[in-house]
DNA sequence: GCCGTTTTCGGCCCGACTGTTTTCAGTCG
């Protein structure tokens, strides 16, 4: 069982302990331990092994118990006892937002409901209303959400969300007074899915900032609409949550609606034990019932003895602690990046001229660009041939005599064939600057032949960089089999880069891999795999997971100058041979 | 069921809204 089959167990166990009518903090363990196993970086089998499940934030003796025997049986007697109390298909019913637990014992017990069908028919019947607490408006309102999580369409990747943030902070910038105006939420926290946008500002004049902003242009449907805050649908379906708030108490509610729950919860756990009550007003002294406002969030934090922590690291598990203890990491930035290392041209499927690529490279600021088009093998992507990949490195080289700004380095993006060979012959990889190796076909092998085919590359002197290792595409593929620990391992024997590659549908690595690979000491390279010149600005995608993973310039590749670069690539050559 | 700058037992995050009620249960973020 993989960790996401036993989280969803847990969850599962939750909701059944939850219609049971369990005491809240035995529901809330199970509920914590779920959050804790989806953002590991590594399998429970591994740590079970490790004997370290102990050392998972939520897991105790108990749960510990139950994991081990899911991994040994691929069952759990807890889990099947419980569900046997219970009418099938009752926990469907809570997906509904609107009923909760009891609602949805009700509605089993009393009306024998045991799907969504059913729940839907009893309400348009008028079954529902009249049973105890629950009138016509409360049938009416589930009967919306029922109905319209058919139609809405699941969390929204970052990249389509956003840009789409963006463009309503700017009109609204423009036709308001609104103040700080900033994301929160899960967008702020840059996580790779939106489920919706949340944005908060200061401003003097709150109303007429709710009027402007339930009137722009993107707008499709006002949820709701007070004098600060509104909710909104645009046209892509997405909901918007704006709230306008007093500036002495910004830093406070911008760290409340940052989160995550995890986060906050874990947070406000600590000021307890320190006699303080945090909320999104500010942080009260229990013993003088003060309350203190924070306009910055750095307050907020400082206020507990901890550190500013960066939103992409609130996710309640290490980071408080390490915030107690001021060693935090100075995360990577964008601006400390020198180069792209994947990018693909009009040689191969890319849109745009080497030389435009790299003019755009130079305005970014860039010291350098991996030009790496796909080679043959990859006949759609008109890959080149020995040939025309000869013909290219006599071009750039061309183009480098003549160009001020920017060094372009030849590269390529080498197939990894099924039986884990290269497209290309190792004394012409050798030649060139970068040589980038991937999978782009025979992506259902199972895992231990794709292992042994990505190790077979791992260990090629002549590859520098293995690009989007797991192929997997957000909400449309489903990651290739590979057994990640292995890679990692042989990655940091061997001085192997691993991608992080930065467009918004792969993200591959992702953030609890990075995590991993970063804590086993792979190094990482950024490459947005831009095949227009547009494309190059994905770079802050891949730069976001790769806060969310804890990384530091010095972890990634393209912190480094040019000639550092070069000289580091060639001594992991070496490594190898 | 978890966990400890006070604890190995006795606590456990905080506030808001809605609708159904006559004082608050249920749900959500």
């Amino acid at each position: 069982m993989n960790n996401s089959e036993v989280a969803r167990v847990f969850q599962d166990i939750a909701d059944l302990l939850e219609l049971k009518g369990e005491t809240l903090f035995k529901i809330r363990a199970y509920q914590k331990a779920v959050r804790s196993i989806e953002q590991l970086p590594v399998g429970l089998e591994q740590l079970r092994q490790e004997g370290k499940l102990r050392q998972i934030p939520g897991i105790g003796e108990a749960i510990e118990k139950k994991i081990v025997e899911l991994l040994a049986t691929g069952r759990l007697k807890y889990y099947e006892d419980l569900r046997s109390e219970f009418p099938a298909g009752i926990v469907s019913l809570l997906q509904v937002p609107g009923v909760g637990p009891k609602t949805a014992m009700r509605l089993s017990t009393e009306l024998g409901i045991g799907s969504l069908e059913e729940l839907e028919a009893a309400i348009v019947d008028g079954r529902v209303e009249g049973l105890y607490r629950l009138g016509e408006k409360t049938a009416e309102n589930i009967l919306h959400h029922l109905r319209s999580m058919r139609t809405k369409e699941q969390r929204l990747p970052i990249g389509t969300a956003l840009p789409l943030a963006e463009e309503i902070m700017i009109a609204l910038q423009e036709r308001s007074q609104i103040r700080h105006l900033t994301p929160a939420g899960s967008l702020r926290r840059f996580r790779e899915t939106i489920g919706d946008i949340d944005l908060m500002g200061t401003a003097d004049d709150a109303e007429t900032v709710i009027e402007a902003f339930t009137k722009l242009a993107q707008v499709r449907e006002v949820l709701a609409k007070g004098s600060t805050k509104a909710s909104v649908v645009t046209h892509r379906d997405l909901q918007v949550d704006l709230r306008v708030v007093e500036h002495d108490a910004f830093g406070s509610l911008l760290q409340y609606f940052t989160g995550s729950k995890q986060h906050n919860i874990t947070l406000r756990e600590r000021g307890q034990r320190q006699g303080l009550k945090l909320s999104e007003y500010g942080i009260t002294t229990l013993q003088n019932g003060r309350l203190e406002t924070y306009a910055t969030e750095e307050g907020f934090y400082n206020r507990l003895g901890l550190q500013l922590i960066p939103p992409e690291l609130r996710e309640g598990q290490h980071e408080i602690e390490r915030a107690a203890e001021h060693s935090m990491p100075q995360l990577v930035e964008l601006s400390d990046l020198k180069g792209d290392l994947h990018v693909h041209t009009d040689w191969s499927d890319g849109h745009d001229s080497i030389e435009a690529m790299a003019m755009a490279a130079s305005n970014l600021g860039y010291q350098y660009l991996a030009v790496t088009d796909h080679s043959r093998s990859l006949g759609i992507a008109h890959g080149l041939n020995e040939e025309r990949l000869r013909a290219q490195m006599s071009e750039i080289r061309r183009l480098n005599e003549r160009l001020n700004n920017i060094q372009i380095l030849s590269g390529i993006e080498v197939d990894i064939r099924a039986d884990g060979s290269l497209d290309f012959p190792d004394e012409l990889l050798g030649e060139l600057d970068v040589v980038i190796a991937a999978i782009h076909s025979s992506l259902s092998q199972r895992q231990d032949r794709m292992t042994q085919r990505v190790l077979r590359a791992i260990e090629n002197p002549n590859v520098d960089i293995i690009a989007h290792p797991t192929c997997r595409l957000l909400g449309q593929r489903e990651p290739i089999a590979l057994d990640l620990e292995i890679i990692f391992r042989a990655a940091a024997q061997t001085g192997m880069a691993l991608e992080i590659n930065c467009m918004p549908d792969r993200l591959d690595l992702r953030d609890i891999h990075i995590f991993r690979a970063r804590d086993l000491g792979v190094r990482l390279a950024l490459g947005t795999d831009a095949h227009s010149t547009e494309h190059l600005k994905y770079m802050r995608f891949g730069v976001g997971i790769a806060r969310r993973g804890w990384c530091e310039a010095k972890h990634l590749l393209n912190s480094m100058p040019a000639e550092e670069l070069l000289a580091s690539l060639g001594q992991q050559e070496n490594k190898r041979i």
